[in-house]
DNA sequence: TGTACATCAGTGAACGCGCGTTCACTGATGTAC
DNA sequence: TGTACATCAGTGAACGCGCGTTCACTGATGTAC
């Protein structure tokens, strides 16, 4: 505490120290999540390798479950990064290209980083329910998605396939409400026929990836990442993103 | 033993006692499932509610991971049943609706049993992998969907959607050779894009599922079930089912 | 500038818990001659 | 039909393991006057 404004003062030497120490923490434990699992990461194990006892970590963390949404927080915001750069790298001319890439950076991730991404979308852990502080980073990529879509509707880069093909059903009365809620949060202007495709597709991308991290896709396809490719470029066709 | 014969008898009265217990622990392992998930099935808390002590289960099981795969087949079988009744239900004729049919009943199972869901498409227990047992029951809804799309190409009732709308690129040449494996497996006849965009909205549907299941959809939308329907009649709209 | 005091990191021991699995055993039930 | 034997269900105790969390504590580090 500053004395003079009773501002907390970060910063000072201990608070560094304090900082530091705790981002060790987070690390080692980000090492046994990758390792053993969301279900294998223990307090008591993290203090082992870092030299400590049991009960030091308490100092950092004020118990299991926070240590756990500290790693969750984590985790999603790299996922964010990453989905972010796929984002950067293309061009707003070319949505459906911007939409693949994306998706094929969340994928990259989630290979990379098969424990982290099962502790963000595999079963819920066991007694552990997601605080809030969750819901902004866990949500990052779906807002990137339907960005990217709203994006090219401002630019008239989505083809309306509402009467293609076979004749669509519309949308049902309680989907168009959920539909017109979601639009003045994210994507102002969007018509709910293509944020309902929207957010059909960006589902269908993660469970597409569950499917395929979690065994379920074995020996299904030979080259699962030519097959996701070409699953993300159906689903930005199936947008009509040009 | 049959002395006679060589040929293993069932059915003497302890067999049939002992079917019958190893029927109650399978049942009381069940029940437990339900309450705490795959990653709090223990052997000793199922020996506990049957009265028995713990080592007795092992007169019935080997180890937990034997109990764990028959959990796992008892589950993929009562899931496969569930699927079936769509399909009886509905006529061949309108494969579309046949589609949307099983998958609302896929839905329904999993909304009932999520625990028994998660044990089958959830994150991977840890140390457990499951055996070749599993892969036959592990795939029958797998097979029905295809079966569906399968008998709407015999009787031409699969809308060519190749070419409508924006241009669709054609398939890769691994993906394609996929297609034809699984075709010589499952579904003889079938071309390749169909089949590709039926795997593709299998895998979707158990990616949505799963989505909303470990709670990744959590005020996404109001009425999930209307959610899934749509999407499911959009998957068969995609893969061009009549 | 020096000193008294508060804050904080980390220790070490303990609590109470539950787990899977092994092993030698006691009775009861079936089987073979 | 009766008896000797093998089979099997279930017992009870133990092994060794790891876990999260609490608590009183010792030093070291910073802070206020």
């Amino acid at each position: 505490m500053c004395h003079a404004c009773g501002v907390p003062m970060l910063r000072t030497a201990r608070d560094r120290d304090h900082a530091e120490v705790q981002g060790e923490v987070l690390a080692t434990a980000r090492a046994h999540l990758a390792q053993h699992g969301p279900g294998g990461l223990s307090l008591r194990a993290v203090a082992r390798d870092l030299g400590l006892v049991p009960s030091a970590v308490y100092r950092y963390f004020e118990d299991r479950d926070a240590l756990l949404t500290a790693l969750i927080i984590d985790a999603y915001n790299a996922l964010g990064d990453a989905a972010e750069e796929g984002l950067v790298r293309t061009s707003r001319r070319a949505p459906a290209r911007r939409w693949i890439a994306v998706a094929e950076r969340v994928r990259a991730w989630a290979i990379a980083k098969p424990q982290e991404y099962t502790l963000l979308f595999g079963s819920p852990v066991p007694g552990y329910a997601a605080p809030v502080d969750t819901v902004g980073p866990g949500t990052r990529v779906s807002r990137l998605l339907v960005r990217i879509v709203a994006e090219a509707h401002e630019d008239g880069l989505v083809a309306d396939r509402a009467g293609s093909g076979s004749a669509r059903p519309g949308l049902s009365e309680s989907s168009r409400r959920d539909m017109e809620r979601l639009a003045t949060l994210a994507a102002p202007g969007m018509p709910g026929e293509v944020l309902f495709l929207t957010v059909l597709a960006s589902t269908q991308l993660f469970g597409l990836l569950s499917f395929e991290l979690f065994g379920q896709a074995r020996g299904l396809v030979e080259r699962s990442d030519v097959f996701f490719a070409e699953a993300a470029a159906e689903m930005a066709n199936r947008i009509g993103l040009v």
